[in-house]
DNA sequence: GTTGCGCAGATTTTT
DNA sequence: TCTGCGCAAC
């Protein structure tokens, strides 16, 4: 196979497919060609067949990416291969091998939010207000304990010295773990601990798939916590051929439970394991990647590599002092429009911001100057309420034990079945140990027997029509039927379709397009895939909440938070708010030297984004928690030596200043470059821009031509919006007019 | 069962 | 300053 696109390192990385490795890959350094041309290697050189390799990550963003990337280039039949997340591997083997630990295999996978709920229906039965202990506090206990690999019936000893098992939230652990139990249900930090236990303590299992996986990956090393350590550790016993690639000094998910000893001691738990090292940077100017390699060099926990580039040295980095966070976006956004002007494509410029809520000043910003743009950000549309609702019903529908999913949908819409009456069933339910919806069903079936409950006729009308069309849409499921037509069965018989309708307010308009987004969403599904189920689909979308992916990169400049910028890279990079206790946050300038390390990495992989010029932006007021605050600039920029950047005051120029106060800044403002960009009349400049801006803005324009999938061809009478909120109205054939949200339509042009 | 008020809290969020 | 949530009143 030929490896001459790859620098020495990447080709050691490649060809080291036996024994433990561990492959350090810097930001830029061509970490995923390596990768990709390592299976390649595999499959093509070592005759490995597809159905052993086993390649995790962490994101389903990088799994697919992965995924692509091997098929383009791969002339095996590369089906077999494993290429998944961490949790929808673990998802997969808890479903093949329920049994083992009292689970059925159609289990629902809980959300945070659905854990929450759980931890406060145990807060109440235990009589314990939120005040005394929060439910945030308890899912993070809990989250913590699986986060090491804990487990109930976990013997591993390291785990077991890990923590305190007489503390306090113990008890809150085990009950919530049977209360999972009982709903047939799994969180996410269970499904890595589900596989754990089932490794641990089923030999006949761990053997079955020690046997399958001969060559095993990991990317994102960096981000692996100890549970899923030990599971890749224990996978790999047997052959012993494993490859972890990772950053550490790019682990900044350690809140989320990410071990950085994963990195630094891998090594001592495999020592016979070859180390290789990425060191040289395609992405970057020599400027940004010597200056934020000084940067990263404070940091005293790290195995230590030199990044170096052989790309031209490039501009200075841009250091824009502003005087608070208005003009600092008003700088963003004009400078934007000065690079766009000259020919750079929006989507080669991205903002980055250490906290979301940074974000609504440089969007009024853009707004202002029309510049398309699109805000990054985890979806929110699976969490809407009636998107929820109508989960609740698949799930319900799917697992009849899940009765957090039951009760909250058991009486929406209203059939007259209120908290009380609830309070009666759920208890009834705990008496007579059965199931919500298996007492529910009883109660229907033999009314006679419960008539101690006092169940109104209104309430035993309303069960009978609920448990009926359950099982009705059971039967659906059993017969192997479309989960599309499950879904609309439900939507429509359950009532909760004429309950938006008669509604008539502008809400419920939208609650039923987002509907109509879900039977989108669903039929997207089924069409990709080639064994489409409803337990499936709900899985993919608690565990991908990417949302639709279908998005091409449009000519807009991206607005996200540091953290979500991870992985990519862009031509013109800005990073605002760079100020003590916006960045580094306040939270981690308490003197606790790993967190202010954290930070600095998150800086690092800020820095490290950029391909050509970079500009770093501080306020030296800003509106924060209510009132003006005055911060000093963010001592990363002290980290930086003076040699790499440039100081640059941003001023606005005020009609109304007085020219004694303009001599001032005289030095700046005749001589720097923003001058030029303050001399355009926001007036003119806006005009100018509207007539180009929103030609690029939208694939879908006024008029053209569309075809639905579900809906069949018909015509673009309107668009709204850009970016992830981008909608379309749309004409079709048979006269209907239907809005769409682009992220999530399947529509094409025709 | 819904609406509305008052108060606390306010990073990051691959799954 | 803004938001989200719990609780109280209709």
């Amino acid at each position: 196979m030929n490896l001459s696109h790859l620098n020495e390192a990447q080709r050691e990385a490649v060809r080291q497919t036996e024994g433990p490795v561990m492959i350090l890959a810097g930001a830029g350094s061509g970490k995923t060609r390596t990768l990709v041309s390592r299976v390649q290697y595999l499959l093509e050189e070592k005759k490995v067949s597809p159905f052993r390799i086993l390649a995790v990550t962490f994101s389903n963003k990088a799994a697919r990416e992965m995924r692509e990337r091997i098929a383009q280039n791969s002339q095996v039949d590369f089906g077999a291969i494993q290429v998944t997340t961490f949790h929808s591997f673990c998802a997969k083997v808890l479903r093949q091998e329920a049994k083992y630990l009292g689970l059925s295999r159609n289990f629902t996978i809980y959300d945070t939010s659905e854990s929450k709920s759980i931890a406060k229906a145990i807060l109440a039965r235990r009589g314990i207000s939120q005040k005394e202990v929060s439910p945030f506090e308890i899912l993070q206990y809990i989250d913590e304990l699986k986060n090491l690999g804990f487990y109930l019936g976990c013997k591993d000893q390291e785990t077991l010295d890990s923590f305190e098992m007489d503390d306090y939230f113990y008890e809150f652990f085990e009950e919530f773990e049977s209360e999972l139990h009982k709903s047939n249900a799994v969180d996410f930090g269970g499904l890595i601990t589900g596989v754990l236990n089932l490794l641990e303590n089923f030999p006949e299992v761990l053997e079955r798939y020690q046997k399958r996986f001969h060559y095993i990956l990991v990317d994102e090393y960096q981000d692996t916590n100890r549970a899923q350590f030990r599971l890749v550790k224990l996978l790999s016993e047997k052959k012993k051929n494993i490859c972890v690639v990772g950053d550490e000094d790019q682990s900044i998910y350690s809140w989320r439970g990410a071990d950085i000893r994963n990195i630094l001691d891998f090594e001592k738990i495999f020592p016979d394991a070859k180390l290789i090292k990425l060191e040289q940077n395609y992405r970057s100017s020599k400027n940004i990647i010597e200056a934020a390699s000084c940067v990263i060099a404070k940091n005293q926990h790290r195995k230590g590599k030199e990044m170096w580039t052989d790309n031209e040295q490039g501009e200075f980095i841009d250091l824009i002092e502003c005087n608070d966070d208005k003009s600092e976006a008003e700088f963003v956004a004009k400078e934007v429009y000065r690079l766009t002007s000259q020919g750079v494509d929006p989507k080669e410029i991205a903002v980055f911001y250490r906290t979301n809520a940074q974000s609504r000043t440089i969007e009024d910003a853009l707004r202002r100057l029309k510049i398309p743009y699109k805000v990054v950000a985890g979806i929110k549309f699976y969490e809407r309420k009636e998107v929820k609702d109508l989960l609740a019903y698949m799930r319900c529908v799917v697992n009849d034990m899940d009765s957090l999913a039951l009760s909250r949908i058991i009486n929406t819409p209203t059939r007259g079945i209120g908290a009380r009456t609830l309070r009666k069933l759920e208890d009834e339910a705990i008496k007579l140990d059965l199931s919500l919806w298996e007492l529910i069903n009883k109660t229907v079936d033999f009314p006679d027997d419960f008539k101690h409950l006092r169940l109104s006729s209104k309430v035993k009308s309303g069960l009978r029509e609920f448990t009926h069309l359950i099982h009705e849409a059971k039967a659906l499921e059993e017969q192997k039927k479309s989960p599309l037509d499950i879904y609309e069965k439900l939507r429509s018989e359950s009532g909760y379709m004429e309950a938006l309708r008669v509604e008539k307010s502008y809400e419920s308009q939208g609650r039923m397009e987002n509907l109509d987004e879900l039977s989108s969403a669903i039929s997207q599904y089924v069409s990709d895939e080639s064994q489409a189920s409803l337990v499936g689909f709900l899985e993919s979308i608690t565990l991908d909440t990417s949302g639709g992916d279908s998005e091409e990169p449009l000519s807009e400049v991206s607005l996200m938070t540091i953290h979500g910028s991870k992985g990519l890279e862009y031509y013109y990079v800005f990073v605002v708010g760079i100020e003590d206790t916006v960045f580094p946050s306040f939270q981690s300038m308490d003197g606790d030297e790993a967190s202010m390390e954290e930070e600095r990495r998150l800086f690092y992989v800020a820095m490290t984004r950029a391909m050509k010029k970079l500009y770093l932006c501080y306020a030296q007021g800003r509106m924060l928690w209510g009132s003006l605050r005055f911060n000093p600039p963010s001592r990363f920029i002290d980290e930086i030596p003076d040699d790499f950047y440039k100081v640059k005051p941003y001023r606005v120029k005020k009609k109304a200043l007085e020219s004694s106060k303009r001599k001032k800044y005289a030095d700046f403002d005749d001589s720097d470059e923003f001058n030029q960009l303050n001399q355009f009349d926001d007036d003119v400049a806006e005009v100018s821009y509207v007539s180009s801006a929103p030609k690029v803005t939208s694939k879908y324009p006024v008029g053209s031509k569309i075809k639905h999938k579900l809906y069949g061809t018909g015509e673009v009478l309107e668009v709204d919006g850009f970016g992830v909120d981008e909608k379309v109205v749309i004409k079709f054939h048979d006269g209907a007019r239907k809005k769409f949200l682009v992220k999530f339509a399947p529509i094409e042009r025709v």
